[in-house]
Parts: C-alpha cells; sequence; structure tokens
DNA sequence: TTAACGGATGAATCTTGGC
DNA sequence: GGCCAAGATTCATCCGTTA
C-alpha cells in the first residue's frame, strides 16, 4: 500500500444517504474515529492474504495472485493482501477489537476466511473479546481441481457475538449455504453472491445496521440495501470505493423508484 | 481413564485376520510398537474433548456428554475425552506425532473434528509435521436446531500429508460430502456413516493398509474391509474394542462367503 | 420448452529454470 | 544448494447459446 492512501484518509463518510454510509480510508484509521456502542451487526471480508507457501508467493503481484494465468477476466488491484500469517493475526485482532467497541451490546459478527487462515482468524475473534459460536460453511461448487485430493470447495464464516447472544428470529438458520460463483456478477476478484450475504443478515434485526470495515466490490452494502438494513461501509482502494459508491447509489437510486 | 486399563495393553494385536488387526489399549503406547514407515494412511476420528464451555461440562459423566437430558439411546462410555483444550492439543502432537513416524512417506492423514477443536487440531497436526492440505466438510445435515443462530451443521476431516503428496486416483475429489446420521445404525455416540468413510478412503491406494488409533465403533475398520483395504485399528475401551471386533469379524464371514 | 453443447472459470498448485 | 519467479496445468461446474 502506498503510503499516499493513509494520507487522505477522511473521518467523516465521503457518501452518505438513506441509511447508507461509506467511508474512503484503511480500516483501523476509520474505525478509530466511531462511536462506542453504536452497530448492531458486523458482517465483512476482509482480505485473506492466503494463497502461496512462501513469502514471495504471497506478496506476488495483486494481479497474479489467486488466479490461473490463463484467466481472462481482470480486476482492479486488492491492496492489504500480503501480510504474513503472523502480521495478519495480528491486524485481525486489531480491527477485531475497534469493531468489538464500536457493536452494541448482543450484536453478531460474521467474517469470511478460508481453510487455511481459518485457525488464526479464530485465534483473533477471540483474542479481540468476541466469543466464537461457530462457523458457517460457504458451499461454493467450483473450486479450482485437484487431482487425487479433495478440492477446496469450501469458504468459511466465523460466527461470534459480542457478550450473550440475542435472537432477532425465530427460526433456525442453516450452517451450510450453497452458492456457485458466478463470475459474471463479480466486480472485485473475491465478490461473494449477494443471496448469500442476505442470507447471513438473518440474525440481524431487520433494521440493524451493518459495519463492513473492508467493503470491497460492496456486496454486503447490496444485500443491506435490498433487506432494508443500514449500512457502513469502508474500503482502503479508490478505486474499489468509487466502484462500490456507484454500486451502491445507483441501487438506492432504483429502490427508491421501485422498492422490493 | 483408570489405570487398570493401561495396565493390560497388549502390544500385539488381539486379533488378527485378512489384513485386519486389531489392538487393545491406550493408542500412545500402542502406536509406540509399530515401526517406522509401515502404513500407508491414517484415517481415524479422535475423542474431541469439546463439547462443554467449562472444564466441569467437559468432564461431566461421559454418558451425559454431547446428548441432551431427553435423550433415550444410551451408549458405554466413551474414555479419554475430559482433557482441557492446551492438553488435548499436546496430546493430539504426540499421538499424531507417533503416526507420522509409522506412516511412509506421502501417507494421506484424515482426521475428523468438530468446529470448536479445529484450530487447535490443525496446530497439532503441523506441530507434528504433517503438511496440512485442506478442510474436508461433513455435511451431516441434521444437528441440534437453535432458535436465531446457525446450526452446526458440519464437522470437518483435516487433511494432510507425510512429505509429498502422491495422487492414487486420477479424479478431483469433492471437498463436501453429505450424509445424514442415521440413529438406528450408530454404534458408539459418535459413530460417522461407513459411507462417508469410504469415500475419504478414495485417496488411499486400493490396498492400502489403513492405520485408526481410535477405532470406536469400528466404521473405518468396516469401511476398509468393504473396499479391500488392510485395516489396524486401536481402542482403548473393552466395550467398544469388543463390540468393534465382533462387527469387524462377522463382516469378514459375511464378505468371505458372498464378496461384493 | 427442454436438452445438449461449448466455453469460461476458480481467494492455486506444481514444476522448472534462473540467479 | 537454496530461494524465488514464471509458466503450465487440472476438471467439475455453471452460464449462455443453440438444437
Amino acid at each position: 500500500m502506498s503510503p499516499a492512501y493513509r494520507g487522505t484518509i477522511s473521518m467523516v463518510p465521503q457518501f452518505q444517504k438513506d441509511g447508507v454510509s461509506l467511508y474512503r480510508g484503511d480500516a483501523l484509521a476509520v474505525l478509530s474515529a466511531l462511536s462506542d456502542n453504536s452497530v448492531d451487526a458486523i458482517l465483512t471480508d476482509p482480505p485473506y492474504s492466503s494463497g502461496g507457501v512462501t513469502l514471495g508467493a504471497r506478496q506476488a503481484e495483486p494481479s497474479h495472485k489467486y488466479q490461473s494465468s490463463e484467466t481472462k477476466r481482470q480486476y482492479p488491484p486488492m491492496l492489504g493482501d500480503a501480510k504474513d500469517q503472523r502480521s495478519w493475526t495480528m491486524w485481525c485482532t486489531l480491527w477485531l477489537g475497534e469493531c468489538w467497541r464500536i457493536a452494541r451490546d448482543g450484536a453478531p459478527l460474521m467474517v469470511f476466511t478460508d481453510w487455511r487462515q481459518l485457525p488464526a482468524l479464530s485465534d483473533a475473534v477471540q483474542a479481540a473479546d468476541w466469543k466464537w459460536l461457530g462457523i458457517i460453511a460457504w458451499d461454493k461448487k467450483s473450486a479450482r481441481p485437484q487431482i487425487g485430493k479433495f478440492r477446496q470447495q469450501c469458504e468459511f464464516v466465523l460466527f461470534a457475538v459480542k457478550g450473550r447472544f440475542v435472537a432477532h428470529t425465530r427460526s433456525c438458520l442453516p450452517g451450510v449455504y450453497t452458492y456457485p460463483v458466478i463470475a459474471t456478477q463479480k466486480v472485485h476478484l473475491t465478490s461473494k453472491p449477494v443471496n448469500l450475504i442476505k442470507d447471513l443478515l438473518a440474525v440481524t434485526a431487520p433494521q440493524a445496521s451493518v459495519l463492513d470495515p473492508f467493503m470491497g466490490g460492496g456486496s454486503v452494502g447490496e444485500a443491506c440495501i435490498r433487506t432494508g438494513r443500514r449500512y457502513i461501509g469502508m474500503e482502503l482502494s479508490p478505486e474499489y470505493f468509487a466502484i462500490s459508491r456507484k454500486r451502491l447509489e445507483s441501487l438506492q437510486a432504483e429502490c427508491e423508484s421501485a422498492p422490493e
């Protein structure tokens, strides 16, 4: 990450309308400006800093990471995805701790991770004082082939709570969600299906405010708008900030003229 | 565990026939008697020492653990399931280290775990020098419903290898297996479906010898017999040893008269 | 309308060659 | 010899189009 990115952090939202607030800046810095006990839920998909056994591979050019050389589709680079596991765990503990402070009592936390970082993330979640409640599996069906081995077909969502859990629905939610990755709908290399996010939001109150320190392509924002929840998004990369802002702004306009 | 159990450990199999060897004794002790580089794969389901946040709950009478108070079905007590997480991790590192020694180069390791112990088990697996390759999800469909929360519907299998992975099949195996738990087919409180085990054995060579230090009700043994693999099972509890021995012995007789 | 087919893709992995 | 960068490689799955 170039130092210039940190230099232009804004502590006020660069976009704010109808329950959607978007901040352009580094998650840790922006989070520090939010007040205690002010959001109802956290749902986010941080950079995994995964992939690659050697440090060199982890720090590979973003355009080559996670993609086959022949894949045609290109995405703007992801920022903050080159940490080694020790630093990554520490960094997660820091932002998860800020989220804990900002969250209201009983707020659920949901964080995406892959198999490789799951143990480290569970440490960070608990180090930041969240009470770990379980693992949700997202079965994405398609995954890279590995001859003679098991495919890494799932990503995982760590589920935790600040203090005592408060139920917001009478139903029992499943522990596995099956949604294919649809390349044509992806805005970001790692975009998650909006329907998956909508399903996860079922643990939050219908009008909850949802904090997402790693907005990326804005899928969580879209799910919040579509389900009537408030959304607080943060994104370091100017490119992805612009993409998400545009996406959410036009979705709001659309929903105004024809509410779901 | 009563010291009496350790006193009667046998270092020679108490049962041996047609590629099936069963030892009655503590896993660590029996493993120490096996020779280096002598088995092709490890597939096992150790006591999770999970369930219960407090030490008191972990150390509850075995028959009450993992079952709600109204559950009618009773099983003989499980032994060796009352460790706290630190000791459990250390203990896993020890027996996984023994397994590593006994395994041939390129041998796959598959170990069942629940969400709570997954991070600790991944530490133990790697501490014992196994190369961690991924997480396989077993979707058991049924799980205790939890109002307003996500159900813990999956158990997990940590997949690792000794040294460099050797493929034994040309196909790419899935990363998720869906098999319901069928209570009436369970011999042990935590019995796994035989078909699930058969699927997992697909990463091993067709005639592989499979080591299982925690035989329990003998599902891994059954899957090995049914798929033509050799099986080395160990079990501490005299009750479960007897149950499994009987089960596998009669299965062998059955397969002799009418091979699959 | 449904079925079949072609084509693209996946939060990689492995091998090889160079420094 | 160790470390690292670059390129080749794998197939189940699903989309979109055609039969």
